[in-house]
RNA sequence: GGGCCCGUAGCUCAACUGGAUAGAGCGUCUGGCUUCGAACCAGCAGGUUAGGGGUUCAAGUCCCCUCGGGCCCUCCA
C-alpha cells in the first residue's frame, strides 16, 4: 500500500516524536502531484523548528529515492511527491502476476472475524432496507477475505417471542378462512400475501389444522426458505444460521445470566433480573429475565454474544439499523462484563432506507403487508445495479430509493459505465487476438508509457490496495465504487485518445500490458462488490 | 421533554476523519463515430457546503445556537 510505504520511508529518515500524527494523502489536482504530507506543519508545532527547515531536511534526505521523485515544498507547509515510474511499473508487474488474487495482502492472516448481519425477524420476505444491510455485510466480508481474514457470516434468527406468536396466529387464521370459516382477521396480524400462500400450503398438506406450535414451525421454515433464496439470488451467502431458541434449549442463556449474577452485575429487583448497564454508560439498567420467568430479547442476546466470544474471534462485527442505536450501550456494557475487549467489537449502524415511487413515499410495513420486496427490486432493477446503488453510499447517509427513478436511470447507471470500461479492455484483446499471459508480455517496455493518460492509469492502479484498506478502516464498501468510477473514467478517456493496437509492436505490447492491469483491477473490484464484470455487453 | 444521525450543484451522492482552488454521475446545452464497441469522449452552465457564531496556520469536517428531515426513549423484538 503506497501510503503506508511512504509513511514508513519518511519515518525512517527523520526523528519523530512517537505519537506524532501526520497525514499521507492525495493532494488536490492543481498541485500536480500524487501524494502529500503535512509533516512539516505538525512537526513544527511540537518541536518548534521552522516549517521550511523541516521540509528541506526531509526533501534532501529523499533525493535519489526509488519510491518518489519531484519532491516539492508547498505553502503553508506541505511536501508534495510524485511517484517514480519504477514504483508504478512494479505495481503493474504485481497486478499481472497475481491476477485474480490481486492485491495479495495478508494483513489479516490467521485472524478471524464474525459478521452478524441482516438477522431480520423471520416474519416475511426481505425488503430493500434489509438489502442495504446485506450488501454492507457481504461486501465487507469479501474485503476482509481479500486481506487474508477468515470470515464467518452469521444470521441470528429470532425464532421465538411475540412476533413469532402473532405470525403463526396470522397463518392459522388465514388457514381457517381458506377452509370456509367466517372469522375476522385480527387487527395486528401479518397481512402479506405470503401468509395466505403458506396457509394454503398447510391446508393442502394436512387433513386437520395442526396445533399452533406445529404451524409456527412450518411457517418459520417456509419464511426462512424465502429469505435464504432471496439472499442467494442477491449474491449474499451466510455460513451460519443460529437460532435464538437453541440458545435457550441448550441452557446457554441461563448459564450466561447465572455467570453474570455471580459477578454481581446481574441483580434481582421487583421480581425480575436486571443487568447493571447504567454503570457503563447506558441510561438505565435493563431487564434480562422478566417477572414471569421468561428471558428478554436482551437476555438472550447477551448469551448469543457470549457464545460468539467463546467461539474465538479476533473481531466481532454487528450491522444494525440506526433504529437500534439506543441498544448499543447496553450490549457493549454486556460484552465488557463478559470479559471481551470492547475494542474488538464494531457495531456498524446504517440509516434506514426510505422507499418511494415517483417521489411519493411508500410506507414499509411487514405487518400490514405493504412493502416492496427485495425480490421485486432485483427483478425491476437487476442485481448488479441494485448492489451498486446500495454500495455507493456511506452507511450513515439517509438513502432515498425511488423505484421509478432507479428504473429510469438504470440504463445510465454508473455501474454500466464501469462494466463498459471492463468490456472495452476485453474488446482490445479480442481485436488483437491475444490472451493475456506472461509470455506475450515478455517484451514490455514500461518507459514507453509516457502519455499523461497512461501515467494517470498507472497511478490509479497503484491506489487500489489503499482504497480497500480505507474500506476496512471505515467499515464501509463505498470507497470502492467511487474508486472504480474514477478508474473507469480514466480508461474511457485513454481509450478515446490513444490507440492501443498500433504499428509499433513494443508500444502495442506495453499498452496491452497496462490495459490488462486495468482490466484485472476493475474485475477484482467489481467482484468484491458482488457485481459481474462482463467481457461483452 | 431527553438522546442519536443527517442537511453539499436541478437530482443522486463523494470529499481519504482538520488540509491546499469542494469533486463525480445523471439531467440541460454545444461539438465529436470510415479508425481497438459512441453503454464513450471533449467543452459550457450549475455552490455563501441549511443559517448564524466560535476554536486555528487551516473548517463541508470540531464546539455552541437556530431551522428542517429521520430514528430511538418497553419486564417489544
Amino acid at each position: 500500500m503506497i501510503k503506508q510505504e511512504l509513511r514508513e520511508k519518511i519515518s525512517g529518515l527523520i526523528e519523530l516524536p512517537p505519537s506524532l500524527q501526520f497525514t499521507i494523502e492525495q493532494p488536490p489536482k492543481h498541485s500536480q502531484s500524487d501524494l502529500a504530507t503535512n509533516l512539516p506543519i505538525v512537526l513544527s508545532r511540537t518541536t518548534g523548528k521552522e516549517i521550511k527547515k523541516i521540509a528541506d531536511e526531509v526533501i534532501s534526505k529523499l533525493q535519489g529515492s526509488q519510491l518518489v521523485e519531484k519532491i516539492d515544498f508547498a505553502a503553508p507547509g506541505f511536501i508534495n511527491f510524485n511517484i517514480s515510474l519504477q514504483r508504478l511499473a512494479q505495481e503493474l508487474k504485481t497486478v499481472t502476476a497475481e491476477d485474480n488474487a490481486y492485491p495479495g495482502i495478508d494483513s489479516g492472516k490467521n485472524k478471524k472475524v464474525l459478521l452478524d448481519f441482516v438477522s431480520a425477524n423471520p416474519t416475511g420476505p426481505l425488503h430493500i432496507g434489509h438489502a442495504r444491510c446485506a450488501i454492507i455485510g457481504d461486501t465487507l466480508s469479501r474485503i476482509f477475505r481479500q486481506f487474508g481474514w477468515e470470515t464467518l457470516q452469521e444470521y441470528y434468527v429470532n425464532d421465538i417471542g411475540t412476533q413469532m406468536d402473532i405470525l403463526s396466529e396470522s397463518v392459522e387464521f388465514r388457514s381457517r378462512q381458506l377452509n370456509g370459516e367466517k372469522i375476522d382477521f385480527p387487527e395486528n396480524a401479518y397481512k402479506g400475501e405470503y401468509i395466505t400462500e403458506i396457509a394454503g400450503d398447510i391446508n393442502s398438506k394436512y387433513e386437520n389444522l395442526p396445533q399452533r406450535e406445529e404451524i409456527k414451525k412450518i411457517t418459520l421454515e417456509k419464511i426462512l426458505d424465502i429469505i435464504k433464496n432471496d439472499l442467494t439470488d442477491f449474491g449474499v451467502n451466510f455460513d451460519s444460521w443460529i437460532y435464538e431458541s437453541e440458545l435457550h434449549n441448550k441452557g446457554i442463556v441461563e448459564k450466561t445470566i447465572g455467570l453474570l449474577k455471580k459477578q454481581g452485575v446481574v441483580y434481582e429487583k421487583d421480581g425480575a433480573l436486571w443487568f447493571g448497564s447504567a454503570e457503563s454508560g447506558d441510561e438505565k439498567d435493563r431487564v434480562v429475565k422478566r417477572k414471569d420467568g421468561r428471558y428478554t430479547y436482551f437476555g438472550a442476546d447477551i448469551a448469543y454474544h457470549s457464545d460468539k466470544i467463546a467461539r474465538g474471534f479476533d473481531k466481532l462485527i454487528n450491522i444494525w439499523g440506526t433504529d437500534h442505536h439506543g441498544y448499543v450501550p447496553r450490549i457493549m456494557s454486556a460484552i465488557k462484563s463478559l470479559g471481551y475487549d470492547e475494542n474488538n467489537v464494531k457495531i456498524i449502524l446504517y440509516q434506514l432506507v426510505s422507499l418511494s415511487r415517483n417521489g411519493v413515499r411508500l410506507k414499509m410495513s411487514t405487518r400490514a403487508g405493504e412493502f416492496i420486496t427485495l425480490r421485486e427490486v432485483m427483478k425491476e432493477i437487476g442485481v448488479d445495479a441494485t448492489r451498486y446503488f446500495l454500495s455507493t453510499r456511506t452507511p450513515e447517509s439517509h438513502l432515498e430509493f425511488d423505484l421509478e427513478l432507479a428504473k429510469k436511470q438504470s440504463p445510465e447507471n454508473p455501474v454500466y459505465y464501469i462494466q463498459y470500461a471492463h468490456t472495452r479492455c476485453c474488446g482490445i484483446f479480442r481485436e488483437a487476438k491475444l490472451e493475456p499471459s506472461e509470455k506475450i508480455f515478455s517484451g514490455v517496455n514500461v518507459s514507453l508509457l509516457k502519455e499523461p493518460a497512461e501515467r494517470d492509469l498507472m497511478k490509479k492502479i497503484l491506489f487500489y490496495p489503499d482504497t480497500l484498506n480505507s474500506c476496512i478502516n471505515d467499515y464501509t464498501p463505498h470507497h470502492i465504487t467511487t474508486y472504480l468510477l474514477d478508474l473507469a473514467g480514466s480508461l474511457h478517456k485513454y481509450y478515446d485518445g490513444y490507440r492501443v493496437l498500433g504499428n509499433d509492436e513494443v508500444l502495442k505490447i506495453s499498452r496491452l500490458y497496462l490495459i490488462n492491469a486495468v482490466r484485472i483491477v476493475i474485475r477484482n473490484g467489481l467482484s468484491l462488490l458482488g457485481i459481474s464484470a462482463p467481457s461483452r455487453m
